[in-house]
DNA sequence: TTGAAAGCGCTAACAA
DNA sequence: TTGTTAGCGCTTTCAA
């Protein structure tokens, strides 16, 4: 493998020179700088990313931990955050912590350990450990979810709001026993959903029923909750469902109990996934905008590795209720 | 950020026995090597990645580059090379060539930058330039598709068979004119599928209708073909799908054009997604084995890490059609 | 504008 | 079993 030496030998110049030329810096003869980037192909010269790593003490690498790489949702803020973070020249690795505080754990060591420049984070849990990038003066954000105690730049949906918008509109259709199903306690998305969905019903005038289900982000654990509540003395005829993984679950309850989804029991969903106004009936969702979420947080991490000692940030977008089939009475 | 020598002067001894302490080596005294753990976490050491990779020459590191990061078919690919990697302590990261093979072009060079110990890719195009990575001795497995011109490990899916077995069970169906949409020329999953499409209709004694469409692994492209299609003087009542995503794309078609999915227009598409079955009417599918293929690789990949004198091995596996209401007359 | 040389943090010969 | 020391490949002073 070709080293810088290598390189130099060829243009018969230093390897000081070198570098300089194929960094672009603009102390350089320009005929020189042509040698050098001409030697450097004939040899097929790629730098070594650790030894230009260790040397300038950073990498133009940002790690991105996602908490769900099957969940469209996270691959949806990928996208937004690698679009921005490519334009300015860095990359972006991708983590799954798949829900773990272990594995986020893990992650989080690696990214110190690689020394990059930046992380951003979906936290798993209510006890993430990125006080040791803060300790260490590694930038980072967090997305969809806050950082418990930690007063970091911070993008985040209202979604308490949209759960609240989404549960007045099933009561607006007229249904009365409306459930709920959300994620683990702790995990902020997850109680803000279900806080929406108390609002309004309390402003429904109606009783808190005893139709929520908290249960993990995924398929399986929404399809036991659903069957619980299936099983019900009295069962919902509504239900708010927090992601679409979970609606995948539901779903699937639903048609082995043989209930009729949208006629027997109203649904919205959060999360427009590309099938959600495919199924029978077309899903109402709660419309996240995943791809802002990712984009955003990239420029702020940006803007922070910049400047570390800029003041952390919340933005806190939107999202929109679309209302389809699934909850028309 | 505390180095091996901060740890060093902390438990009194050298660098070289702080080296050997943290890596688990067995010729170091016991005591020594607790009073160095002990020494290490008191400082919140993290080993400098960069330093110690520039050192070794190596990163316990593998790089997974898929063609498109949305495509449940190739997360469920990463979730297999995940679970394998890190059994052995290998860290995966993920990168996303979004079908571009300039994209994937770029992500090479990092990985060969990064000297990352080896790389599993799914090839977006025909024109890919692994072969960088042969000349510098860089282990790698091609996963879905293979590369061209190109004697190495792959992992593959029996995907001409799978398809030639769905498109004649649409034959034994009875569906008349059973059009095709598959990926881009020079992708050999599309090639393949195209041909077993193909097999099955001369099996049939059936000419081959004017109903083949190609474009990219997309849903817009997809969405596209099947209207163009459907505005045929004499539209196909049966289609092959080459993907999930695509199936999105036509579905949304069909229900654009008022056409019944499974009733006007038999179905089969590639790729059981977890939403397949949850749509109207349910949707056959050929179930590729993503998770085993991403196993596979990985396994492949590290023996060749270990021995890269081994010779190239070529692993299919199979797929199964799963029928459901979609393409049952 | 260019070159010589130091040094980033780590590991592995080699010596003791 | 432990310490001393060289050096991985690069960038960046410092000198010329």
């Amino acid at each position: 493998m070709p080293t810088v030496s290598d390189v130099a030998a060829r243009a018969g110049v230093s390897t000081a020179t070198v570098s300089r030329a194929l960094n672009g810096k603009p102390t350089v003869d320009p005929d020189l700088a042509a040698r050098v980037r001409q030697a450097a192909d004939e040899l097929g010269y790629q730098p070594n990313g650790p030894a230009r790593n260790l040397r300038r003490q950073e990498a133009a690498v940002v790690a991105l931990i996602i908490s769900d790489v099957e969940n469209p949702f996270f691959t949806a803020i990928a996208r937004g955050v690698e679009d921005v973070a490519h334009e300015v020249g860095y990359s972006v690795v991708l983590c799954n912590s798949d829900e773990s505080v272990e594995k986020e754990n893990r992650y989080l060591d690696i990214a110190i350990q690689e020394r990059v420049a930046g992380v951003i984070l979906s936290p798993s849990g209510p006890t993430s450990t990125v006080a040791k990038l803060a300790s260490r003066g590694t930038a980072y954000v967090a997305v969809d979810r806050p950082l418990p105690g930690q007063d970091s730049d911070v993008v985040l949906v209202d979604t308490r709001l949209a759960a609240r918008e989404a549960t007045a509109h099933l009561v607006a259709q007229g249904y009365e026993r409306i459930g709920c199903i959300t994620g683990p306690a702790g995990v902020r998305t997850a109680d803000d959903r279900l806080a929406g969905y108390r609002d309004a019903l309390k402003a429904a005038r109606r009783r808190t029923p005893k139709l929520v289900r908290r249960t993990e982000y995924k398929a399986a654990g929404a399809h036991r909750a659903a069957l619980d509540l299936l099983a019900q003395s009295e069962p919902p005829d509504a239900l708010l469902i927090a992601n679409s993984a979970m609606a995948v679950g539901v779903l699937q309850a639903l048609q082995e109990r043989g209930v009729r989804a949208g006629r027997d029991v109203g649904l919205v969903t959060f999360d427009d996934a590309p099938w959600a106004a495919l199924v029978d009936p077309p899903l109402s969702v709660v419309a996240q905008p995943a791809y802002e979420i990712g984009a955003v947080a990239a420029r702020l991490l940006l803007a922070r590795i910049a400047d570390p000692t800029r003041p952390p940030t919340a933005t806190t977008l939107g999202a929109r209720l679309i209302e389809r089939a699934s909850s028309r009475r």
